[in-house]
DNA sequence: TATAGCCGATTTTTT
DNA sequence: ATCGGCTATA
C-alpha cells in the first residue's frame, strides 16, 4: 500500500485576503461566506452564485489559518469539485489545492480502503459499476433457476433496481416492490433471496457496489468509534453541495462527520432536485434543520444568469410544482427577449432548425462552446448528431453510454480485475469466455479450482484441460495473474493483458478497427495511475466521458458546442441552450406517467434544463406521433407540447412563437429566405 | 451436457 | 448495439 507522507507545505503567508475580497457578494451570500462555527443550511436558487458562495467559503476558512486539508468538500461530480477548487486557488493562494474534496463515492472509497478490514473487507477490493452488478445478478438468477420458472420472473435490470432502491431509500424490498412494480410482488421471497445471496458472493469476492461503498462508510462511522474520532479530528468542516441530491445514508454520514462541533454546511435547492431515481430525498433539505436544530438557514434568491424573459417562464413552470420551499428568483438583468417556442412536424425538420439556428449564431460570431442542446433521454439526440455531423458542426455530448460500458473495455477491464483480486468470479467469467470450447460452465469449474489453489499455485493442476486447444491460453493467463502487480505500474499490466487479449478482439468484433481507438485511450488513461488500485476505482467512480477521450485522440482543442442530458447538465450554463423534443411522452417521460411524485421530478427535470440558459433559449416541439416510440406505446401520442409548457397557456405567456414555413421549392432550403438573425423577431420563416 | 450461433426485441436519468 | 432465448450440433 502506498504511504503518504506529509510534506511542510510552502504557504505563502504574505499573500493575504484582498481587501475587496467578499464586495461583490450580495448581503446573503455574505452572511454564509463569514458564517462562524455550526450548522447552517444555504438555499440556493437556480444561478443565484452557489458555486461563488461556497468557493468564498473555502478561500475564507483557508485565510482564517485552518488546515486545507481538514476541510472536506463533497460534491457531486470530481469535476465539479476540481472547479471549485481552482476558483479557490485563484481567489486566494495555493493553499486551496489541499482542501479534500470529492463525491460521496471517492470518499467513501479512500476510508474503506484504510479501515475497510475493520468490517470485513480486503483493502484491494474492487468496485463494481451497474453492469457488473447486473452481471452477478444474472449469474445468480441463473444459478437458482429462476429465469425458468415462469417468463414473467424480472429481468436482471430491474432486479438491480430493486435491490438498489431499497438500499438508497432505506426501506425494505418487499416496500420497494409494491411502488416500483407490485406485478412482481408473487416473487418477492426469491427477489429476498437473491438479494441475500448478491450480498454474501460480493463479500466473499471483495467485490462493493456503489451503494455499498456508502452503506459501509456509513457502517464505520456509526459503529466504529475510533474511526469516527479520527475522521472527526480530522475533518474540522464539511461542506456539501446539491444537498437536494443526496439520499437518507448520505445525511446520516454528514451527520457523523459533522461530530459535536457541528461545523456543516450544505447548499441546495429543492427544485433542482433530480435524482430520485436514486434514492435521493429533497427531503433531506427540509430535515436538515431537524438534524442540526441549531441550523442557520440562508436563502439565495437573486439570479445571476439569466435575462428576465426567461426567469419568468421558469418560475412559471416551477409555480406549478406541489411542494417546495418557496423562493422567488429575480434578477437585475434586463434583456427583452423571450424564450423562442418552435413546433416541427418531426424530429428531422427539429434536427435541420438547430443546425440552421447554428450556423447563424456562428456567423453572428458566438462561438460553439457557449451553445448547448439539452434534451431527456440520450438517444433523443440521435438524428441531431447524424445532421450535425453532416453539416460539419463540431459537437461532444454528455450522457448516455459510456466509454467503460462498452464490449471491448470491459473485456480488457475484466483481465485487470484478476490480476488485482483473483476472487472476482466475474471478470474470471469474462475473460475465459471470450476462448473457444469455454461456456459459462467450463468458466466457472476453472474459477473453482484457481480459487481453492490461489494460496499455492503449484498444487493448482490443470490436467483435466491437457487436452482442450484452449490449454496454452490457459498457462499464459496464470503466469499473467501472478505477475507482481505492486511493482508494474499500470501502463505495463494493461499492455500484458492486450497482448493476451488481442487475437480474440479482433475474432470478437469485425469492427475492431474502429474499437482500436478507445484500446489506445485506455492504455493513455492508465498512464496516470500510480498503481492498478487505483485505476480501477477510477474508472469506476468517475468514468471518463467521450470529452477527455476526445481530447486524448486530438492533439488540437477545436471549439464545440454542448449536447447533453439534462442530467448531465446540473450545475452548468450557457448563452444559448436549445431544450429539445418538449414533447409530452419525452418530457415527462412516458415510463414516469404512472407516478405523480415521479411526474413532480421531471416538472423539475424542465426546470432545471430552462435555468441554463443566460440569453437565448429556444425550446422546441417536434411532432413525433409517426416515430418508432409510438407504436411501442400504442397508447401515447407523443405529438402535444410538454404538459407543464401547456398548463395555464404558459406557451402563450411567456414565449415568443416562432412560425416555420416550408419552402415549396427543394425539400429544405435554408440558405435563402433567412431574415437577418434577431432573436426578438416574430417570423422565422424559411 | 455444454457451446455456438441466430433471431428478435428493446433503449430514462447516474455515482 | 446489446441481451436473452431458442435451436442445432458436438
Amino acid at each position: 500500500m502506498q504511504k503518504y507522507v506529509l510534506k511542510k507545505s510552502v504557504v505563502n503567508h504574505n499573500k493575504t485576503l484582498d481587501p475587496e475580497f467578499g464586495k461583490d457578494l450580495n448581503p446573503s451570500q455574505r452572511e454564509a461566506v463569514f458564517f462562524g462555527k455550526g450548522p447552517l443550511l444555504v438555499i440556493a436558487g437556480a444561478g443565484s452564485g452557489k458555486t461563488k458562495t461556497l468557493v468564498h467559503r473555502v478561500a475564507y476558512l483557508v485565510n482564517q489559518g485552518l488546515d486545507p486539508k481538514s476541510i472536506l468538500l463533497l460534491t457531486f461530480t470530481r469535476k465539479a469539485s476540481a472547479e471549485m477548487t481552482r476558483r479557490a486557488i485563484d481567489l486566494l493562494d495555493a493553499r486551496c489545492s489541499n482542501v479534500s474534496g470529492g463525491t460521496f463515492h471517492s470518499f467513501a472509497n479512500i476510508i474503506l480502503r484504510r479501515y475497510g478490514k475493520l468490517i470485513g473487507y480486503p483493502d484491494n477490493f474492487i468496485i463494481m459499476d451497474r453492469g457488473d452488478s447486473e452481471d452477478l445478478i444474472s449469474m445468480i438468477r441463473k444459478e437458482k433457476g429462476l429465469a425458468k420458472t415462469d417468463k414473467r420472473f424480472p429481468k436482471k435490470g430491474t432486479i438491480a433496481d430493486i435491490l438498489g432502491k431499497a438500499v438508497n431509500r432505506s426501506s425494505t424490498i418487499e416496500n420497494t416492490i409494491i411502488k416500483e412494480c407490485p406485478q412482481f410482488l408473487d416473487y418477492k421471497d426469491e427477489i429476498c433471496e437473491i438479494q441475500k445471496a448478491y450480498a454474501n458472493r460480493k463479500k466473499e469476492m471483495g467485490l462493493m457496489d456503489y451503494d455499498d461503498l456508502l452503506v459501509n462508510l456509513l457502517e464505520l462511522l456509526k459503529n466504529k468509534e475510533e474511526v469516527r474520532n479520527k475522521l472527526n479530528n480530522y475533518y474540522q468542516y464539511i461542506l456539501v453541495d446539491e444537498y437536494q441530491d443526496t439520499n437518507m445514508i448520505q445525511a446520516e454520514i454528514v451527520k457523523f462527520l459533522a461530530g459535536k462541533d457541528e461545523n456543516v454546511m450544505v447548499v441546495g435547492d429543492d427544485s433542482q432536485s433530480i435524482y430520485s431515481f436514486r434514492g435521493a430525498n429533497f427531503k433531506n433539505i427540509v430535515d436538515f434543520p431537524k438534524i442540526f436544530p441549531k441550523a442557520t438557514i440562508v436563502t439565495l434568491e437573486e439570479n445571476y444568469r439569466s435575462a428576465q424573459p426567461i426567469l419568468d417562464l421558469t418560475n412559471a413552470v416551477i409555480d406549478g410544482a406541489r411542494e417546495k420551499y418557496s423562493k422567488n428568483l429575480f434578477t437585475k438583468r434586463s434583456g427583452n427577449i423571450k424564450p423562442l417556442y418552435v413546433e416541427t412536424k418531426d424530429d428531422n425538420e427539429q434536427s435541420q432548425f438547430i443546425c440552421q439556428k447554428i450556423l447563424d449564431l456562428r456567423e453572428e460570431g458566438q462561438t460553439l462552446n457557449k451553445i448547448a442542446v439539452l434534451f431527456r433521454s440520450a438517444w433523443h439526440s440521435n438524428d441531431l448528431e447524424i445532421q450535425l455531423k453532416s453539416a460539419d458542426i463540431p459537437f461532444v455530448k454528455y450522457g448516455g453510454i459510456k466509454f467503460v460500458e462498452a464490449a471491448h473495455i470491459k473485456d480488457v477491464v475484466a483481465y485487470l480485475k484478476i490480476a488485482l483480486n483473483p476472487a472476482d468470479a466475474l471478470g474470471w467469467q469474462r475473460v475465459l469466455n471470450l476462448w473457444e470450447g469455454v461456456g459459462p460452465k467450463t468458466a466457472s469449474d476453472i474459477f473453482e479450482l484457481i480459487l481453492q489453489n490461489r494460496n499455492n499455485l503449484t498444487l493448482l493442476n490443470l490436467d483435466k484441460y491437457k487436452s482442450k486447444a484452449f490449454y496454452p491460453a490457459l498457462k499464459k493467463l496464470l503466469a499473467f495473474i501472478f505477475i507482481n502487480k505492486s511493482q508494474s505500474k499500470p501502463t505495463k499490466i494493461v499492455e500484458t493483458a492486450l497482448r493476451l487479449y488481442k487475437p480474440y478482439f479482433e475474432e470478437k468484433y469485425d469492427n475492431f478497427n474502429k474499437r482500436k481507438a478507445d484500446i489506445d485511450s485506455l492504455i493513455t488513461i492508465s498512464e496516470r495511475f500510480k498503481d492498478l488500485e487505483s485505476f480501477l476505482s477510477e474508472l469506476a467512480l468517475e468514468p471518463p466521458d467521450t470529452t477527455q477521450i476526445d481530447s486524448v485522440a486530438e492533439t488540437e482543442d477545436e471549439e464545440k458546442m454542448t449536447l447533453s442530458t439534462i442530467h448531465s447538465a446540473k450545475g452548468l450554463e450557457w448563452h444559448t441552450v436549445f431544450i429539445i423534443s418538449a414533447v409530452d411522452g419525452f418530457l415527462p417521460s412516458f415510463q414516469s406517467l404512472g407516478d405523480m411524485e415521479q411526474i413532480e421530478e421531471e416538472r423539475r427535470l424542465l426546470y432545471v434544463a430552462l435555468t441554463r440558459a443566460k440569453e437565448n433559449l429556444f425550446i422546441i416541439k417536434p411532432n413525433m406521433a409517426n416515430k418508432k416510440a409510438s407504436y411501442m406505446y400504442p397508447g401515447m401520442q407523443f405529438s402535444k407540447l410538454t404538459r407543464f409548457l401547456d398548463e395555464k397557456s404558459l406557451i402563450d405567456n411567456y414565449t415568443e412563437k416562432l412560425i416555420l414555413v416550408n419552402d415549396e421549392e427543394d425539400e429544405f432550403s435554408f440558405d435563402n429566405a433567412l431574415p437577418e438573425p434577431n432573436f426578438g423577431g416574430r417570423k422565422y420563416v424559411f
